[in-house]
DNA sequence: GAAAATCAGGAAAAGGTTTTCTCGACCGAG
DNA sequence: CTCGGTCGAGAAAACCTTTTCCTGATTTTC
């Protein structure tokens, strides 16, 4: 780092003074022509406004904004390193900003307070207009702060503080519309393979599916098996209900990942899908649901609809209108052949 | 949107001159005491700080803009939507950029080069330091615009102009890495089982896999099998080569989701791996390469270090010192079980 | 034909910080 | 005792737009 920084590379860009120079006007009069304010004759804003194109002007949104106290930039802070569940959350999101004229600051906090605080100080100190914190799993977590001066909204993972405004996948009814599917295709006997009993999504979609069998009248066969979100305990957890002999023509997985293990165990023990047993998996995992064997049926949780639910949220609350709470977004039914 | 707009929401942000009004001094030396610039008395530069402390405050950093030209911030544009190969270089570009103190918009060109100008124009009005283009396919792809006022560095994607500043992964050393490793633990006839013809990293990696052979005096199995990236086209491929007759005990295969497939086709052939035949694939994706059986060993082409790599390249070409031409990250082979 | 209203555009302040310039006070040296 | 130098701190310009207020000119209205 002793080197001599080279050159600063002078490129003076044009300024909106350079416009109303070229046009022959004051720079007042040039920023209403192009902003479309104020009282101008026509020919003047055509005049500006072609001097404008020719050279190529650009506003400076810095000057603007400290004008306005608008950044028009909100900050997004995900805890899983954009994976599985941040990413399509941020698209959706990024899909509503773009409608405001918004842009947004990625950070990842990678589950580490330190990191996620010093990122927020970051945001802050550029003066974005909102955060959205879009979390992992939908266990509630810790606010990110209190008093902030920025509205935040929570997506996927709801803030612990109920008056935060939270936006989140409607669990139980992604448990309800797999059962419902698996019934009206002649499913009588259903079991369930799901990830860990410490998350909150496996324990909630547990739930959803035993309120969804008593809705219809049916016995849940065995217990749910609470494991790991991985194909490996699929597959071992379709090996355990054979060793049962539990009689079942249904599984509903508590992922889609899971599900996949779970087609491989069944098919891998002669039997057929989906003729002998229909498995219906959580997530919507393009990936995975469709190299699956067959093809998953699954419950698309929505996540880009959280997103872009969230995003127009934090919007209606950075104009003065919050929406405190928590609000669910539904899911749907993604029909393949499983 | 008719609605009347709520309160403003007015919280007075405590500035520096709320600082220095508090510590007794002038807000210049209020900024050259939190700044550590100028001749203070200590005393007087202890008191400013931690009255700055005690209130609270934060600079404006859009004010700070403003007068130095400098945002540290820096725009991320990725074709990809933040996919599978988008995600790991942005997270390799954010390591690197927070070294800096910078902060990054992420904006989802979707491949769509309107969408792309439109977000080039935003980016450019916000002023940002420098832009990083994260492309999805090693393909080469057109610049972002000539005569841009700011760096740009591209990522995975080279620029097809040779004088731009492009970080890209080094296809067919991951082929050599992937041969050699077959070759040392005996394998002798090897067969190839990649993407379509049409991508560039496609052939590259049959390039660098025939050069490699060559090296080592071996010939290739039969010719590189061109499909698609699925593990349909993996199983299928497998198939052909049985049929076929051919006498191979070794796999490369272009991706980790078609190895996926060639693992699951050979296994359903009832050939046992790795002991009949060794397989390697190409991504390093820890969820496909994981849940394969066996394991997969793979190439990681090394996405966050070409990340972390274009974003300091961008920061020195910020700095004044830029760097033009291609410049080629190497993989390393992660060694599990197949 | 004069007062009033409208029209078109200019001048200047504001926004929060950094940085340069300036200035008074104090020090030691001659 | 005075002069030059250093030290500590303040005043003000600068960054680039937007917006408010104002003014001269033109048009409208009795």
């Amino acid at each position: 780092m002793t080197e001599e920084p080279g050159p600063p590379a002078v490129v003076r860009r044009v300024g909106i003074a350079d416009v109303a120079a070229k046009a022959g006007v004051s720079v007042g009069t040039a920023s209403k022509a192009l902003n479309g304010r104020g009282r101008l004759r026509d020919e003047t804003r055509a005049r500006v406004r072609s001097v404008a194109a020719e050279l190529g002007f650009a506003p400076n949104n810095v000057a603007r904004s400290l004008l306005t106290g608008r950044t028009f930039t909100v900050g997004v802070i995900t805890t899983d390193s954009y994976g599985r569940f941040g990413i399509p959350v941020m698209r959706g999101a990024e899909d509503s900003l773009a409608a405001g004229e918004m842009i947004a600051f990625l950070c990842d906090g990678r589950d580490d307070p330190i990191r996620e605080s010093h990122h927020l100080r970051k945001l802050l100190e550029r003066r974005v207009d909102g955060i959205i914190v879009a979390g992992r799993r939908t266990d509630p977590r810790r606010p990110l702060g209190d008093d902030l001066p920025v509205p935040v909204v929570y997506a996927f993972a709801p803030s612990s503080d109920p008056d935060d405004c939270s936006v989140v996948s409607d669990e139980r009814g992604a448990a309800r519309l797999a059962v419902e599917h698996l019934v009206n295709t002649g499913r009588q006997r259903i079991a369930h393979i799901t990830g860990p009993e410490s998350h909150a999504s496996a324990r909630e979609r547990a739930t959803g599916m035993a309120e969804a069998l008593a809705a219809q009248g049916l016995e849940p066969v065995g217990h749910p098996l609470f494991g790991s979100w991985t194909e490996a305990w699929g597959r071992f957890a379709v090996a355990q209900l054979l060793r049962a002999k539990e009689d079942f023509d249904g599984v509903f997985c508590g992922s889609d990942v899971l599900a996949r293990g779970v087609t491989d165990g069944l098919r891998e023990a002669g039997i057929s899908l989906p003729t002998q047993v229909g498995v219906v998996g959580v997530d919507n995992w393009g990936l995975v649901a469709e190299a699956a064997r067959p093809p998953l049926t699954t419950v698309d949780l929505g996540l880009e609809e959280i997103g872009r639910r969230s995003a127009e949220l934090l919007l209606e609350a950075i104009n003065g209108r919050p929406s405190p709470g928590v609000h669910v977004v539904p899911g749907h039914l993604v029909v393949r052949e499983s």
